[in-house]
Order: structure tokens, then C-alpha cells, then sequence
DNA sequence: GCAACAAGGGTGATGTGTCACCGATTCCCG
DNA sequence: CGGGAATCGGTGACACATCACCCTTGTTGC
């Protein structure tokens, strides 16, 4: 079955588990409350509340589609439903760009101000609230710290996987 | 419109955008990229994963459903869908419990232990390779307290909020 | 005894995210 | 000039998550 001198798997340790489940039960749990929060007091997703902050922050609320897909790190698939979705509802509007034909713009609307005026303060307090209340700075320091370092290393974390770890684990069909 | 004494938005400072803003960076990416490995590799979710991981660490893989509830934390109807999916896939099967009538069991059957068999090592593999290879030691032993404080937080967090944050930032409908 | 309620589990509708693929325009290069 | 590739954006299908709601079985209060 395996072809690799290593077949048994280089497990997490006892700590290195424990860091990990926490992280994903952190991120789960904060994820879930301020999306609830975010529904239940302002009627926005947390998709929406992330398009129309990105949109807020440029000049005119209004941005091409994909200067807006870069500002957020979405998938082009992802950001097209959703600004449709958007549309739909009247938050966001689609604009014709006249310089590239085959290229849009989506414009903030007045309901999509409005929106994202009213909900960015409480969402941010809700942050402050689950969030930061319970750090201390040097806590917050290191969350910084490690985010930039695990993003930073991703580049090169692709490059020496490539091949190498579909042939070192073995083949699926 | 606003009866507060402060109204003006009590705003993150550029470091705390800084670390939340990495923070949601990092989450996303490290999830797109391990869902997407995982998916390619063993044709397994995310969801699918994390219900197989609780199931195949219970004794006969066979759980009662509100057990492996609590286990990963997940909302009822979550878990619900979930199982329904999965069933159809063949990666657990639902057996009738005889002590309690209205309750039921979720196994494993063949196919979902060969499942996650496979699938662990290779996302074990990843999760090194994208994330812990990145982090020193003590950036592990920060992100463990860092979880750990702020969801040890939650409840009093809760219980300080309740009504005033409701009041405090003003209604929309 | 029986009405009210909690606990265990499920359903349908709707919004969200990803994949595979399509269509149009522009760029590049031979 | 002409054709292939990249860019820009979109569609349809399917898996996922949440909300509101339902049924059944115990339990508790009167």
C-alpha cells in the first residue's frame, strides 16, 4: 500500500492537539456569535458586513469587482453570488465600466450606507466585548505575531510541498 | 436617535485592526487551503471530517447523536443535515436506540472508517506543513493560552452583556 | 390523572461557498 | 494580421449552515 519508508503518521503532540482543537473551537464560537449578533441587530450576514465594509473604505463606495475580490481574498465564484445576492436586496448596486467593456463596478447604495454605518459600531463593540476585553496587550501582540507569521511562510510553505506530498502519503483515487 | 452620552464608536486602535484583521486573514486562508486539500485528497468535507474524527475516537465508532453534539460543539439541526448527507454517502449509518425510544445512534460503517483512516494522516501532514511549521514553540504555547482565555471569558462575557448592549447602541427593527 | 413543559431528534426554506464550466475582451507573439 | 492564452465576469449544480417549526417521549405540578 505504501511505497514510503514512513508509513506511520507524524501525529500532533499532546500539546500541539490541544493548541489546535482550541483554535478551531475559538474560531468557531466567535465566528457563530458575532454573525448571530450581526443578524439578529442589524439584519446582515457577515458576508455582507465584510463586501460593504471593503466598499465603505473606498472613495465613493465604489469599486470594480475585482479590486473588491482583492481587498477581501475572495474567490471570484463567491464574490459574483454574492453581490447578486446583494443587488437583490438592494444593498449594492452594479454599474457598467465603460473603459473596459467586458469589466463592472459595484456602488454602495444609500440602503447599503445606511447598513453599514449602523452596524459597524456595534459590531465592533461586540469584538471588543467577546474579543479583546479578555486579552492583554502583550496577548494581543502575540496573536499579530503568529497571524503574520503563519501567513507569511505560506509562499514558500507551497513551494516546498508541490509534488512531494501527494507522492509521500501515498495515492487516493 | 442615540440616548447614549457616547455615541461616537468606541473604534479598534491601528494595532488591534492590525491583529484582527490578521486574524480573520488567517483563519480564512488556513481553512480554504485544509478544506480544499482534503477535499481533493480524499473527497471528504470539512463537515464530513470533523463527524468522523469525533465518531471513530467513541468506542465502536457509534455515538448517541447529542453526545457527538456536544463532542464538536455543533447546533442540533447542523448536526442533523449533517448525518442525513453523510448517511446517503455511506459514511455512517443511523441505528434506533432501545433505552430511550426518541433517541438514535450514529455509526461508522466500513466506508466511513476506511474514510477517515485515510484522511487523517494527509490532513494531520497538512495542518504541520501550513501551520505548526511556521510557529516556535512559544508562539504554539500563545495561541493555546490565547483560546484558552478567551473562551474561558465567554460566560462572564455573557452574563456582563445581556441586556445593556442592546440598549447601549440604539435599535434598528 | 392529566396538562404543561423539557429533552431528543427531525423537516423545509433560504442564504452561503465551492466546483466546473461558459462567454466576452484584451494581450502577446509569431 | 491571426490565433492562443490570460483577464474579467458570470451561471448552474451541489454541499453547507441557520432559522422557524414540528413530532414524540419523559417529567413534573396540580
Amino acid at each position: 500500500m505504501t511505497t514510503d519508508p514512513t508509513p506511520e503518521p507524524n501525529w500532533l503532540n499532546e500539546r500541539e492537539q490541544r493548541a489546535w482543537r482550541g483554535w478551531i473551537a475559538l474560531q468557531a464560537e466567535i465566528n457563530r456569535r458575532l454573525a448571530r449578533q450581526l443578524q439578529r441587530e442589524t439584519g446582515l450576514t457577515g458576508a455582507e458586513y465584510a463586501v460593504l465594509v471593503s466598499l465603505s473604505e473606498a472613495p465613493g463606495g465604489r469599486m470594480r469587482v475585482f479590486q473588491l475580490r482583492e481587498a477581501a481574498d475572495w474567490e471570484k465564484t463567491r464574490l459574483t453570488h454574492q453581490i447578486t445576492r446583494m443587488v437583490q436586496r438592494g444593498l449594492v448596486a452594479r454599474e457598467p465600466c465603460t473603459e473596459d467593456p467586458r469589466g463592472a463596478f459595484v456602488v454602495l447604495t444609500d440602503a447599503g450606507w445606511e447598513a453599514i454605518t449602523q452596524a459597524a459600531p456595534r459590531h465592533v463593540a461586540h469584538v471588543r466585548h467577546w474579543f479583546y476585553d479578555a486579552l492583554s496587550e502583550e496577548q494581543v501582540d502575540a496573536l499579530l505575531d503568529l497571524s503574520r507569521t503563519v501567513l507569511a511562510r505560506l509562499p514558500e510553505a507551497d513551494r516546498t510541498m508541490g509534488e512531494p506530498c501527494t507522492q509521500e502519503v501515498g495515492g487516493l483515487p
